[in-house]
DNA sequence: GTGTTTACCGAACATTCGGTCAGTTGACAA
DNA sequence: TTGTCAACTGACCGAATGTTCGGTAAACAC
């Protein structure tokens, strides 16, 4: 798949630093990683990190580039725009489980930013748009009535993925099941509710 | 209320030195605020902070304990230990709700702890005694027939809190509605689902 | 072997960091 | 008016920060 290069010693590719230097950021937050942290995880030396990306910053542009593109992907896939409000609302909510999960460290990355910086603020301004797209297919299940009127759309719209974004809390591939038994489990439960009445449900 | 001291130049308390530091804290994260950033907030130098307290390190414990010792109290009270499971679960999570939003943002720093430090560890000791008591009363709740079978209880919890952490997230007190009324919200949410089953709901 | 390419090291750089300390300022009590 | 005491300033410290740069070592082509 990946092309190899010819000639020179062999080290990290931009891959495996990328996806190391992600695990350390999350580890420790972005702030409170020094690129001697990034240098002592990736088996190098400090100035070794500078032959592969110009900066400590541009290594989070980057890895916030990875959790944004999926989320861009989502929006614009056409099963986000047709049929009922309620289940593109169900599809976009199973679609970001999937991403989440399928991106953990660079959605749990994104998830933490808080715009102290320009890459940081870009980064916001991105997710803010996918925030409002979800806020938006809410409105819309709300108004063809199949979200109950005893709830404000804005309101389930942030209870909704605040549930949805605290996988990137506790959820770890070894253990926690797939990403599709995940989601059902997340549907049922904030679409149905996890009350049991009258043994309901099996 | 508060003794007045007698003597010497009127300047900041502790207590709005606390307060504006934990601000600064929640808007640069901690580890991305430096002492001079703290200074500029408080409109004193550096140093003075230091006759206020012992150092940054501390700041962040008083505030961190400020959350805890609302978590600890609310697993301490008998109305967390009587009558059936689901309904306590119910008041937990509703007391929940309350403590985040009055210590809103002394809870929205205690969620973001990574463990940096051994003040950092401390706090997520405490905490993890938390989500271990309230694990405990959703499998009571599951034990008790009164949550859906077809929903891991262990699953339940994570969603369950994801969905109650999250208010730190985006909660602000000027606009948002009451305490009371998000609770209600999220109780419903969770609890019943967000779905309307054939105009069930008004 | 030689030359080239790539990956890396070690030492330094300027800057910022959290923190210290000797002194100054200003509000109050007497 | 004077003394006291908390609040604060300004200059400073050593350590750590992100980054640069000249040189070196290993893998490959020839």
């Amino acid at each position: 798949m990946a092309v190899q290069p010819r000639h020179g010693r062999r080290g990290h590719d931009p891959e495996s630093v990328l996806a190391i230097a992600v695990d350390v950021f999350n580890e420790r937050g972005y702030d409170g990683t020094s690129m001697e942290d990034l240098a002592r995880a990736l088996g190098v030396t400090k100035s070794a990190i500078y032959h592969h990306v110009a900066g400590k910053e541009q290594l989070l542009a980057r890895a916030l580039d990875r959790a944004l593109d999926g989320l861009s992907e989502l929006v614009a896939d056409e099963r986000a725009a047709t049929g009922p409000a309620i289940e593109r609302l169900e599809w976009v909510v199973r679609r970001s489980v999937g991403i989440l999960v399928d991106r953990l460290p660079y959605v749990t990355l994104l998830l933490r930013v808080r715009g102290n910086s320009a890459t940081e603020r870009r980064a916001l301004e991105r997710r803010r748009a996918f925030d409002a797209f979800v806020s938006h297919q809410v409105k819309e299940a709300a108004a063809e009535g199949a979200i109950r009127a005893d709830l404000d759309p804005a309101l389930v719209t942030r209870l909704l993925f605040g549930a949805v974004n605290s996988i990137t809390e506790w959820y770890r591939p070894e253990r926690g099941g797939s990403a599709d038994g995940l989601a059902d489990a997340l549907v049922r439960m904030t679409f149905d509710g996890l009350r049991d009445h009258d043994g309901r449900n099996a």
